[in-house]
DNA sequence: GTCAAGAAGAATATACGATATATGATCTGC
DNA sequence: GCAGATCATATATCGTATATTCTTCTTGAC
């Protein structure tokens, strides 16, 4: 009995008709309606929220689930939470803009102009200087995988999930040829930010220009063992994905 | 009645002598110990860890907290669970290895030549980047911040706290002046992990080199506007630092 | 006889709610 | 101003119920 609150019922308000939508963990669930609520900048920063009991009857859930969540916004440095002062938004200085899931729920909220140009800055520090790395360091496995990533790119096209997927799988065996782990966790992080902005891009526009001959010419480039031209063409390559997400989200 | 287990009684085995230690919040102590087992390698990636009931009462807490625990790792990437299947450790490739608290405890756990390689090869490719980017963008509030950090940076020297925690000041604004927010949250979670390593450098080696000279060499090319000289200055504070490293931990 | 597909079962994480404790911000009195 | 009391709040524990899914067994077809 006392049967009415399961997981896939009620609680998270109106996502749950039809499908049962016990599609995530609760917690996560809760955890990223906090977040993007956090990151869209709708509560500000400073902001404290209701009292743990307050708080979670009113999302719904029971307190475990609320605080649960609050723990993955906390490793995350989204808030903090001390007795008596209650839970608080950080400011954003504290945030790890770099985790994955943050990256994701900022894009989600719609990626401001200071974003894109900040996400897209970074790359142009990181990506060229990382295939230049690759170029010397590549080995003939990885060789082999990306030239098989771009053909299945090639075969797929980008606006297809397999497409993208494998637009990111040579990315990442990129950076996996640099052969330096923090290089390829924050290529990581970066690839699912543009893994979103590259499937907005597609929805928006239906023909985007394509992107293979640049694809191509970076993968002979570091094939060769050309770490100077190897980065060019990285270059040409993040400064036209910059271009054509700028004009896609002008839309 | 029940009182046997408060917070800061027993259960986390043997460093509850003398002092209290209920230092941090008891979920927050448990996950440190279980990640500082993980990425020391003790428990190899892919062992999927006891039942929850169990494993609770095996660390001498209780479940909820043991889950709050496992919320936080998982948020870090470090493990994943599931229904049925128990929680279980994930690949390095899965991990946040630019989460602050991730790379905290790598360096806890004493971090390898690999590790030790891969940190200022990262340092090596964005920073001297972000000095080129400081000294074109920085203003006058910024410099004058960055002229009393290295001010108190020489008053204290580098073997006390305040005095790196001036250094850390430093680089902190220097990459708040590249106005790139995700520039900056790289290099907080790098400076975190500077931070030990300089601690354990200051420990082992009483007297190392006075990097002063160098820091203010930096300083002046941003001051004037000296993108390629800023650049210059940085990659040598870099070495600098990456050869005193390798010499404070061969010994 | 062997293998694949499907159904039953069991182990496990997940979720709920009530209760007790510890902490620290705020107020009070001096 | 400063020390102490207070009280709201996060923190921690326990017991129980539910949902998920891996495992295993059965069933069926070839």
């Amino acid at each position: 009995m006392k049967k009415e609150s399961t997981m896939a019922d009620l609680g998270l308000g109106e996502e749950i008709e039809g499908l049962p939508l016990p599609s995530g963990r609760l917690h996560h669930v809760v955890a990223q309606r906090l977040a993007t609520q956090i990151v869209s900048g709708d509560t500000p920063c400073g902001h404290v929220f209701p009292a743990e009991v307050e708080h979670a009857e009113m999302l719904g859930v029971s307190r475990s689930v609320l605080r649960e969540a609050f723990r993955v916004l906390t490793a995350k440095g989204l808030v903090s939470s001390r007795p008596k002062a209650g839970t608080r938004i950080n400011e954003r200085r504290k945030w790890n803009l770099l985790d994955p899931d943050v990256l994701g729920w900022q894009i989600q909220c719609g990626a401001s102009d200071e974003f894109l140009r900040d996400l897209f800055e970074l790359r142009m520090v990181v990506e060229p200087q990382a295939a230049e790395m690759a170029a010397m360091r590549r080995d003939e496995r990885q060789l082999v995988d990306m030239a098989n990533a771009l053909d299945a790119m090639e075969r797929f096209t980008l606006s297809t999930p397999k497409g993208r997927a494998a637009d990111i799988r040579f990315h990442e065996l990129l950076m996996e040829a640099t052969r330096n782990e923090m290089l390829l966790a924050l290529s990581n992080s970066i690839s699912t930010a543009i893994a979103s902005t590259t499937a907005i891009k597609q929805s928006r526009d239906g023909s985007p220009r394509d992107a293979m001959p640049e694809h191509y010419a970076l993968y002979t480039q570091i094939a060769d063992r050309n770490p100077r031209q190897a980065r060019r063409a990285m270059i040409t390559l993040i400064e036209l994905a910059h271009s054509d997400t700028k004009i896609a989200l002008k839309r």
